[in-house]
DNA sequence: TCGCGTATTATGTCTGCACATAACAATCTG
DNA sequence: CAGATTGTTATGTGCAGACATAATACGCGA
């Protein structure tokens, strides 16, 4: 027999996986409650619970107070996405990094990057835009904004030899962003810095990020046609 | 004072993000270990285990046994994006959602869908195509290869008024999956069902899922241009 | 000085118990 | 009978103590 003791939270947590894909347990269906499977396993329900929060975090279960443990009715499926420092990225495909700077100004924030940042007209922003490159290939480019009032070190930052992607992270703290992901029609300017065709079909990400109330930065990344971002459910 | 007791693991997990981001701890700062937290803080280590187990999975620390917890010098932006059914993220944002089948054969495997499923080339597919509709208007299209051998129901299916994706997570489970996203010019087909410019730049999701080693489906998702895919960090 | 085994230490997890909290069910009251 | 009150139940979380595990630090011998 393959019934050993299944007294440890990550062997609950694959038997009752195993069972709601054996569909012993099919969706919508109630499971017995902690203390039963406490019971059954041989093991604490501290234990069972542990295993359960991670497959509900997961979205593999609903739970919900004295209502019950059922399998869920949508296996939702969650991604996590790691967004890596970009140096990090490339490097860890195994090819060699660098990095130029394409432009640096401060200059009042325009129309659209004041309603992103929900900053006012008159706000100086610091306008950084630069390109990473993979084995000396143009892998993406950078255009970002950063509010000078609220990370003032950054006049003082050259952003010629680190990126300001990776600076920010290092002295610059948020507590809060949004991401977005998009598929765009490459602007001349950047398919140019790309050396790609103009309006070739692009990777976008699109990300801000918040210190409190306060933004911090945004930032859009252009990835060279053929990009792909890859994760596993 | 605002001092009050910190005994419980939320209250802990927002102290420390507290002392990380008024750079208190700085990153790769190593920080006190759980013990010394748990005195601290007047809780149990097991609490203080937990809150900075929860800051570690989110990419905030790094733990190692015995060298310690430190503030992670990249706080990696890990994204959690919820990958849902289409219909409910159409009604989600309170459109009204629709569906149309547009194409079913079963066909042998071609070239690319063998790499990808990992068969042999006599492998018959079902293959559906479907058009995913918000307000009347193309969303997404859908096209999809099933490998019948793996879900023999699938035959029997008509998939005209229930996509193949909402069969599927209902009927066949699946042990894991791989996603995958881009951006691509849209083929000529597609345009012409998304009733968009063909080789216009669209937002495109690739997804394997697996049943233990036998592949369940392939599925390529080619959104209608436009489309943003938003999470928070 | 170099290598290797051992001691130390921080995190990882289990147990058994307790109480908190949410939500549904049953019951009481006007 | 409607609406409020109370009870019951399942999950959520806390605590103290124990042992497991991994990785570093130290000391010993060649």
């Amino acid at each position: 027999m393959n019934t050993q003791e299944i007294n440890n939270w990550q062997a609950v947590h694959e038997e009752v996986r195993r069972r709601i894909h054996a569909r012993d347990w099919k969706p919508g269906d109630l499971i017995p409650n902690e203390a039963d499977l406490a019971r059954e396993f041989g093991c604490a329900r501290a234990t069972v619970n542990r295993a359960l929060r991670t497959l509900a975090d997961a979205g593999l279960l609903d739970r919900r107070r004295k209502a019950g443990t059922r399998v869920a009715l949508h296996p939702v499926g969650k991604a996590v996405l790691d967004i890596p420092v970009i140096r990090q990225e490339i490097e860890g495909c195994g090819m060699a990094y660098s990095y130029v700077m394409l432009d640096r100004i401060t200059e009042p924030a325009a129309t659209s990057q004041q309603a992103r940042l929900r900053i006012r007209a008159e706000t100086p922003l610091l306008h950084v835009t630069a390109l990473h490159l993979a084995d000396g290939r143009p892998y993406v480019l950078e255009d970002r904004w950063i509010d000078i009032a609220v990370v003032p070190d950054a006049t003082n930052a050259p952003f010629d030899t680190t990126s300001a992607n990776e600076w920010l992270l290092a002295q610059a703290p948020y507590t809060h962003g949004d991401i977005a992901f998009s598929a765009v029609a490459l602007p001349e300017m950047a398919a140019l810095a790309l050396k790609a065709r103009p309006a070739a079909a692009a990777f976008r990400i699109e990300r801000n990020t918040w210190d409190n109330d306060r933004a911090v930065t945004a930032v859009d990344l252009y990835f060279a046609p053929g990009y792909r971002m890859q994760t596993q459910l």
